[in-house]
DNA sequence: GTCTATACCGTGATAGAC
DNA sequence: GTCTATCACGGTATAGAC
């Protein structure tokens, strides 16, 4: 049983390559899809020959599944901070905000995730039954609680939460299409953001 | 250069066995993507062996290309749909309520589309910018002038559109997520309806 | 501890018998 | 018009040299 560099990195040189193969990874799963991406590109964008990549991870499952598991908490990290302590208008909006954020900045991971769901979720099935649906929980009833005390319109909070998601993330999946119907000379992250301002708040307004 | 039955389905057993595969290659695309899904599943599926599926498409990328085109006026129908002389209010909302019933009935031809856009819509590029925006732009002047009119509150008609698909969309591409985060108690569609009805009036009420 | 050469398998596609 | 057999390729993974 040899020590794989994966466990636990120690050397310089094998920080830098299993950094420079997951960034490599996240830029071809992320355009390709999980089958539709091949070991040659990740190793040619890592700067790594094809064996040398398996040797830091044992498999390209191995890879995937490591991107995902690592991004998750970043990708979880706008809800976490749904503060209950704040002010329920701020806080949703700011949360929407943060998330429109995320997806212009960080539109490969969005659409990691956006494939892995496609696929039924093979590689994260029982963390979303477990750690996301924990966390939507608690903040569903952070919201609902917002709502009862009538600080904010009544709203089904897990749609609410599905909307902020859908509507955010839209314009990372689904770029191709967006830009394709604004044409050249529009941003999209500049019209969305005071667009979704306004839904939100008509939405929650009392 | 004999005549492919594709060109112009003939006898009856090519046009049946010809939608036997497009059926099966929805079923298999759109669960695996373009490049997880193997001309054997395909094959399997509709009940033929693979070189006899060779036989009625050239390639695994025209069935693709088949499908989706064959898709795209169902998928459009419903903006196509929408009528300038019809009450805004319910044009708008109803066609969200199509789009929502969509998703609900059609989630494969949504996670088809979803993995294409993904991709960076390889094998749809050109439709996007061309008859897709053509049809956006039309429905985007009528929802403006309902707007100037004073019937509906002002809100930019493109994101108006984009926020009806991804809001609606969610719900068939995301379904895993969906369904673990509410449970196997609820029905995720009896709740969107009305969650999106309440969120669309009041985002274009006056 | 790192990389080169190579084995092995699944996949898309073809040739030719029936 | 359909099937069996097969090819060539690209893919993942391993064995072993440096």
């Amino acid at each position: 049983m040899t020590d794989r560099p994966r466990s636990r990195p120690k050397t310089r040189i094998q920080r830098r390559n299993s950094e420079a193969i997951l960034e490599a990874a996240l830029d071809v799963f992320s355009a390709q899809g999980f089958r539709g991406a091949t070991l040659d590109q990740i190793a040619q964008a890592a700067g790594l020959s094809k064996p040398n990549l398996l040797y830091y991870f044992p498999s390209k499952e191995a890879i995937h599944i490591e991107l995902l598991n690592g991004l998750l908490d970043v990708w979880l990290a706008p809800l976490r901070a749904l503060d209950p302590a704040g002010d329920p208008r701020d806080e949703i909006i700011g949360y929407m905000r943060r998330k429109l954020e995320m997806s212009r900045e960080m539109p490969r991971e969005s659409r990691l995730f956006a494939n892995e769901m496609l696929q039924g979720a093979p590689h994260m099935g029982a963390t979303l039954s477990t750690e996301l649906r924990t966390l939507v929980d608690d903040k569903a009833g952070v919201i609902r609680g917002w709502s009862e005390a009538g600080r904010i319109a009544a709203v089904d909070p897990y749609h609410l939460i599905f909307s902020i998601w859908a509507l955010t993330q839209h314009y990372a999946d689904f770029d191709v299409q967006v830009r394709a119907v604004l044409g050249a000379g529009r941003d999209p992250y500049d019209e969305a953001g005071p667009f979704l301002d306004r839904l939100f708040e008509r939405l929650l307004a009392r």
